[in-house]
DNA sequence: ACCCAGGGTCATA
DNA sequence: TATGACCATGGG
């Protein structure tokens, strides 16, 4: 019997290559992050915490329309009042100090103009080194505001890959993020638009009880294959 | 009425 | 390293 060619058989072993081409099939691009500018993408994430986006979208509208949506602005805000203008997206309290350290680093660090030119792996230490940034919201802010290269893992992406068979779904984030890494091509566009159906994806059809009848992902799927007819 | 949503911090073992 | 409590709104 004939051996696989390398070329084949190192293709299958990607298998973020096959759910990403699979998944765009299914949900055509996304054209993320749904924001306006790269500010907006930046509140956005925070706010956007263990939080529904619906409700992160009335948060950022009352932003504004209070014409808050600008670092120096939001750290200066009162945080009762920045508070009560983002208190849809929950954890208000919580978020309104969050919201208010981060832009208080931004604007000292003096903005997109400056913090462009930073390396990667520099304005990612100083993003976490920021109360209330952790891996995934600092991750989202350097794909999607800052177009560099790196992969966002989020509960979605553990869920899905848990169920798929590929991760156990519990590995540290920054291990989860370089496997996924080293799978694409290492472009903030692939990255983006791979993270974005894996959202749309996790929220549509992998849900906590999955829809799999409607899921492109059954062929390589161990969770679906184990289920009862 | 319950579960979940594009997490992170802090205390504890 | 790894759990658990806590934060809080709104939609299904």
């Amino acid at each position: 019997m004939r051996k696989t060619s390398d070329p084949d058989r190192r293709a299958r072993r990607r298998w973020a290559v096959r759910a990403h081409a699979t998944l765009l099939e299914q949900h055509g691009p996304q054209r993320w992050w749904p924001a306006e500018g790269r500010f907006e993408i930046m509140v956005g994430s925070v706010l956007a915490q263990n939080t529904a986006w619906r409700n992160v979208e009335k948060a950022v509208a009352n932003l504004k329309a209070a014409d808050m949506l600008h670092a120096e602005a939001i750290a200066q805000a009162e945080p009762e009042v920045l508070a009560q203008l983002i208190r849809p997206s929950g954890y208000f309290n919580v978020k309104a100090r969050r919201l208010g350290s981060f832009c208080a680093w931004y604007a000292r660090a003096g903005g997109y103009r400056k913090l462009r030119y930073w390396p990667t792996m520099r304005l990612r230490k100083a993003l976490l080194g920021v109360h209330g940034v952790g891996p995934e919201t600092a991750d989202d802010i350097l794909l999607y505001a800052f177009d560099r290269p790196v992969f966002v893992i989020d509960a979605y992406t553990r869920r899905i890959f848990a169920r798929l068979g590929t991760i156990r779904g519990n590995e540290a984030y920054d291990e989860l993020r370089e496997v996924f890494e080293h799978q694409l091509a290492r472009r903030s566009t692939v990255y983006a638009e791979f993270h974005a159906l894996i959202v749309r994806h996790g929220n549509q059809v992998c849900r906590p009880t999955p829809r799999c009848e409607d899921c492109g992902l059954n062929a390589m799927c161990r969770f679906h294959r184990h289920q009862p007819v």
